[in-house]
DNA sequence: CTCAGAAAGATTGCGCACAACTAAATTGTG
DNA sequence: CACAATTTAGTTGTGCGCAATCTTTCTGAG
């Protein structure tokens, strides 16, 4: 009777990754303001400005639960707005403000020095953001 | 001006990764009473039973502010037992149960339903666990 | 032996994640 | 049209992660 040792699962290694890459925005994002999530959210809104909470949660798997309140901290920050829609007054729109634009700069900066502090050849760096996108995008449906 | 993309960022991958396999394993953690880094946490000690607090922190990388309230709830469950070292009082080894011990057999279970649900092959699957340890085990000095 | 410093673990506080629920607006069907 | 079902966000409650702080215990220099 082998137990599955933890050193085995890949589930441990994705989630001690995930942590350990976190920890390494997690300085700058600091003094920047900033929580880790909330960086990953203007990330979207950089490339998608003034898309609905819901599309947002699509982009980043999560939902209004999580979105709700990191959303109403970042507007009190005044990175965001949130407005109402006018063809369908249950959708939010979210909008980026000048300063939640401008935050893109700095931020840039961050991820060319968390690239090159991560022990990765290219090539490394490429599969490994592969695989774990296939297994990011599993079918829910096997739960 | 082009702002990286979401999907081009490591970071992202990695996390929605460690959470979509988080989902595989939540249905059959909570029938059985567990949440997921309980469940790590269990794993730990199937290998290593006895050990402190501090040790199962470092194997996990998790700090006695995450596990003291985890490792008091495994001990509610009926799981696990914390007794002061008498050598040292300030530490605490952290006993299995006789329940805690038995969970083994359908977790182990578990782990197999999660490992073929995942659509990699064993390249890829040993590629992606090899390559997600490395970052993993980044030194944190360049933080 | 004494007492400053270190070490181990617990506690507090904040912000996610996620489930469960609520309120409000919209859609679709009879 | 009426109204049940659906959709969208927000709210509540629980359990992490992590920083900061505290208490207790131990260690080591003098």
């Amino acid at each position: 009777m082998t137990t599955a040792r933890l050193d085995d699962q890949l589930c441990f290694a994705l989630y001690a990754a995930s942590r350990r890459l976190t920890t390494a925005y997690r300085g700058t994002l600091t003094e920047l303001g900033l929580t880790y999530p909330q960086y990953l959210a203007l990330m979207v809104l950089w490339e998608s400005d003034g898309i609905t909470v819901s599309e947002l949660g699509e982009r980043l798997s999560l939902d209004s639960g999580t979105l709700s309140p990191l959303l109403k901290r970042l507007d009190l920050q005044g990175l965001v707005e949130r407005r109402a829609s006018t063809e369908d007054e249950r959708r939010v729109h979210v909008h980026l403000t000048e300063e939640g634009r401008d935050m893109s700069v700095e931020v840039e900066r961050l991820q060319k020095c968390v690239a090159d502090a991560i022990d990765l050849d290219a090539d490394e760096f490429v599969a490994l953001r592969t695989l774990a996108r296939r297994v990011a995008s599993l079918n829910p449906a096997h739960d």
